[in-house]
DNA sequence: AAGTACGCCAACCGCGCAACA
DNA sequence: GTGTTGCGCGGTTGGCGTACT
């Protein structure tokens, strides 16, 4: 198929956006909507192809954008999302309102990439995948969240409309794999001092080794409390709440934890319970 | 004070996908 | 079924400001 010039080859402007033509794009879709993007700046009489139109006004003009720095909870959403999603900074914005996917891309790779790498946490886990230098080795701990409402929906991105929470997900070959070292840093807890003492069996017992089945992904999801994960897997007794930071609005009333006094607990969790968790690769 | 290195972020580029003729 | 068009996405670039030497 043959591309519609660029551009640059038609003549059209290109760089950095003046205020004058900022005014013309905001004032034109104000009164006429944005309609067809490629007839746009013709109409609005603007020397723009209709894709730079449509990345100023998401990425800037938009008055559903939130301007300023991004706050510690957002920036550890990020980080949790992207443990999730991946690279899908549109899906990762599309649960951070009033943020684009442009201005979360930058973000992570200005900040929480730097991030991620300077946390270090210490390398004493009695199972820890980097210590035993066989990942394959089937003594790693693995064990599956789910959660009953965001994750059904991060689900439903993947899978798409109505492919959630009831309908068969994703392969075991979809999993990937996601770190205790940053977990910790995002997750927030009911703080339910039971899973300490759940972990710490798991800790004591050497044949604790969770397993995944597709099975897990068929789970009925629309049944479980709102607010939560159920940690899964085959163990199914071994059950507690891990609301993640992303959808802390709408979480936190609920189970009235506290971010910063979380981490700790999960850092501590982690170091304990040996520190895989395999999520859906996306 | 001047030159250089680095970080940030707005904007661009190319590709894939969906809708439509 | 095929070609065309438009949109959205993720990766990358380039300009600007600031920090450092």
């Amino acid at each position: 198929m043959v591309r519609a010039p660029c551009c640059e080859k038609m003549g059209l402007k290109k760089g950095p956006w003046t205020p004058e033509e900022d005014q013309i794009l905001i004032s034109y879709i104000q009164s006429n909507g944005h309609g067809n993007w490629r007839a746009l700046p013709k109409l609005a009489g603007l020397l723009r192809c209709g894709k730079s139109c449509r990345l100023r006004w998401a990425n800037y003009l938009s008055p559903d954008i939130k301007r300023g720095n991004f706050t510690r909870e957002e920036e550890d959403s990020i980080i949790q999302l992207h443990e999730m999603l991946g690279n899908r900074w549109s899906a990762i914005a599309a649960r951070l309102p009033g943020r684009t996917d442009n201005e979360i891309k930058n973000v992570w790779h200005t900040h929480l990439k730097k991030r991620l790498k300077n946390y270090q946490p210490p390398q004493n886990s009695k199972r820890h995948p980097k210590n035993n230098n066989d990942s394959k080795a089937p003594s790693t701990s693995q064990i599956t969240l789910k959660n009953s409402h965001n994750f059904s929906n991060i689900q439903e991105d993947i899978n798409g409309p109505g492919s959630s929470p009831n309908s068969p997900q994703l392969s075991s070959s979809e999993m990937s794999t996601v770190t205790a070292d940053s977990m910790a840093t995002t997750a927030v807890t009911n703080g339910d001092q039971t899973m300490v003492k759940q972990l710490d069996e798991m800790d004591s017992s050497e044949n604790f080794i969770p397993e995944i089945d597709e099975s897990f992904w068929t789970d009925d999801l629309s049944t479980a409390d709102n607010s939560s994960f159920d940690m899964a897997g085959a163990h199914e007794e071994l059950q507690f709440q891990f609301p993640f930071h992303a959808m802390k609005q709408e979480s936190m009333e609920m189970v009235g934890g506290n971010l910063e006094d979380d981490m700790d607990f999960w850092y501590n969790v982690f170091m304990k319970s040996g520190d895989l968790l395999e999520l859906p690769e996306f």
